[in-house]
DNA sequence: GCTTGAAATTGATCTAAATCAAGGTCGGAA
DNA sequence: TTCCGACCTTGATTTAGATCAATTTCAAGC
């Protein structure tokens, strides 16, 4: 049984006449609540979120984050990519995750951002403070146990990342985030016949060898010699074609030394 | 207002007359208690933490968690190091992160673990299902919550450390790598007069190459060199001394490049 | 259609770390 | 005490990927 949200919160969604209704829709229609935190929340308590949230558009290269600064909010990606990093002070980086359409950004635990994030391409954002966040927290059990899953969720795929970047090959790298964008395509794109073929890559080569751990030159090569060996083709429109997903499979955990 | 802990639980714990009380001085007089998830869990209710858990106490090399089997329970380290890692099909490893006192080991969203664990030396552990998790995080709001900073802590170090893979060099990440051995002896060891300047080490350096992301021959050439330069001394006892903490800080983040 | 600058590709060369190859050290068992 | 095996260290050589250096492609603006 647990606790009905408190009076304090769903007062406010009523506090701004009309606001709360108008705003309302926009939650209700939202074309990812479905798949991310937003469905912890009924169709009837959904003003609150709408409250809590604030939608805004972004053009690629804006900075969501800036690394070190007092952590204070908390993103929904509606739609488009959004790139996670830490910096050396020298300047080198290292891009972390890839936030895409239904996943969130900006979970902090210090009182300022260990990490950065920039948009990749147009990104439509939801943003929430961390103090709403912990409003929802308290009085939705359902929210807090679908962070905690989407939280550990997140570990496990930075675990798969050590692996990649710590154990595997150039070759084996690159197939790995081709695969990776393949299953993103298809989670963003379920009624697309050629989903099961298609890599979306809004992200240029300085990006994709970030994430990697390679340098530009050797993702470009590789990319290369997988269309040479025909696994790939077309790279027109930041969008690749594979022609063989099992090869890729095998290179990607190095069951295929070709 | 939090909801208070279910009947159900509570009289569970007093069905096994007598077990209950014995087994609460167990969690009472826990070393870790007040460092862990367990500090959720008020000394009222203690009771129902100590009926969930199991003490096990394993020697060094043991397999805790077998890499892909059913996804059944959850570890608190009360004392020793148990290292995570994941495995290509080929044989070659890489070690997640290190599990000291006070942490835990074995949230998995999945059905089976997508990750092996397996201890470094003696370890003491608390087992408990994730069937009992579910239990307390339903019936304990204050466990869920900590238990989401925990996790959220780990992903904050995953990050820390693909910034080590991906982008620092041998000696850069051995230097990383000490300073948070001596981060974490700090932590088990707080009364010690040295511990500033003392980095525990009880593992290999098969693990220490399997975490850095290097080979065994690197780590030790890297780990000479550093005596070589009055950086640190003494490896013996599995226990290094750090001489200049300044300088392997700015080594660790590429300021220094001697 | 042209200009321009950013992004991507390709080639030549270099180097940090891997691999190959001995030895050395140390703690426990006989 | 010495024997053994696991672990560690050090040296010589190789190599995957980095660095350096040109082109080439492509999309946006005129």
């Amino acid at each position: 049984m647990p606790p009905s949200p408190s009076a304090q919160v769903i007062s406010h969604a009523g506090n701004r006449t009309g606001r709360a209704d108008a705003e309302s829709v926009r939650c209700l229609i939202c074309t990812v609540r479905e798949h991310n935190l937003c469905s912890s929340i009924e169709d009837q308590d959904v003003g609150v979120l709408a409250q809590a949230t604030r939608q805004l558009s972004l053009p690629p290269g804006t900075t969501v984050i800036e690394e070190g600064t007092a952590a204070s909010a908390f993103f929904n990606v509606i739609s488009g990519t959004v790139k996670l990093f830490k910096s050396l002070p020298d300047g080198r980086r290292q891009i972390t995750g890839f936030a895409d359409a239904g996943q969130f950004v900006g979970l902090s635990n210090s009182r300022t951002y260990s990490f950065g994030a920039e948009t990749v391409d147009t990104v439509l954002l939801c943003r929430c403070t961390h103090a709403q966040i912990e409003n929802l927290l308290a009085e939705y059990p359902r929210f807090a146990r679908n962070l905690l899953t989407a939280v550990t969720h997140e570990l496990t795929d930075a675990q798969e990342q050590m692996l990649l970047l710590g154990r595997k090959t150039a070759r084996e790298k690159v197939a790995s985030f081709l695969l990776d964008r393949i299953k993103q395509y298809h989670r963003t794109h379920p009624h697309d016949p050629d989903a099961e073929t298609t890599a979306s890559v809004p992200m240029t080569r300085v990006d994709i060898a970030d994430y990697l751990g390679l340098t530009i030159e050797t993702v470009s090569r590789t990319i290369s010699a997988l269309r040479r060996d025909k696994i790939i083709s077309g790279t027109e429109n930041h969008c690749i074609r594979i022609l063989s997903i099992p090869n890729l499979q095998d290179i990607a955990y190095g069951l295929k030394s070709i």
